[in-house]
DNA sequence: GCACATGTTCGACCAACATCGAACGAGCAG
DNA sequence: CTGCTCGTTCGATGTTGGTCGAACATGTGC
């Protein structure tokens, strides 16, 4: 039981529900994550600014990673995470560009 | 304390943040009505096939309500659901029609 | 008035979730 | 090897959410 850090589980996006996606994406923390994420492209996870703890902040890119919207690539100690942004439109097309659409005030 | 029953609130899209909408879409149940609603137009609530009991459905009609999904019409006993399509598609571009487009066994 | 049908509301219950501090693991720099 | 950094995992906790049965409210028809 020692893989599961190192190797962070990213599913077939065909096995992901779209209550799953709809799920990952109904949190703010997490909305501000895609957004950062679509607007810089890839980044490491501590650089992102979030008004959370390492745990928290560890939990949402879980959630992310598991619903098929983001993917996390392993550097040294560092972890880059970027949106899956073509599988997403080609599972659930628009969608994405939907919700992206809308400005992060509200 | 008595008029909730007989007058549905019905938010303005404007007030309704996008985690709402996309938390009220994050339900199966609520996803199988807005399928029926969009299929078929307006409907009475307990017209629409939903393995829940009376509560739960109940439940699931003021979550979408609120999300500022759906509009109610009351007439006599019986309630008419509608989609806000418009007002939806105003607020959120693009967001129903890529839910929708999404078929229901995946 | 009195049933009847349609929905809502009220507790209650259990599962899922967001959050945190603390402990742990893995890589890197001395 | 010893720290240091980055990030995960482990409880624990409080909150939210889905579900139900039962009670209630409201309108319809006899």
């Amino acid at each position: 039981m020692l893989g599961a850090m190192t190797v962070p589980h990213e599913p077939e996006l065909a096995d992901v529900p779209l209550t799953a996606v709809m799920q990952a994406l109904s949190d703010e923390v997490r909305l501000c994550i895609v957004r950062e994420l679509a607007a810089g492209g890839e980044a490491v996870c501590g650089t992102l600014e979030l008004d959370v703890s390492k745990a928290t902040r560890s939990h949402h890119f879980r959630v992310l990673r598991e619903a098929g919207i983001t993917r996390t690539r392993l550097d040294g100690t560092r972890r880059y995470v970027s949106l899956r942004a073509g599988d997403l439109d080609e599972r659930f097309p628009g969608l994405l560009d939907a919700v992206l659409a809308v400005p992060s005030g509200a």
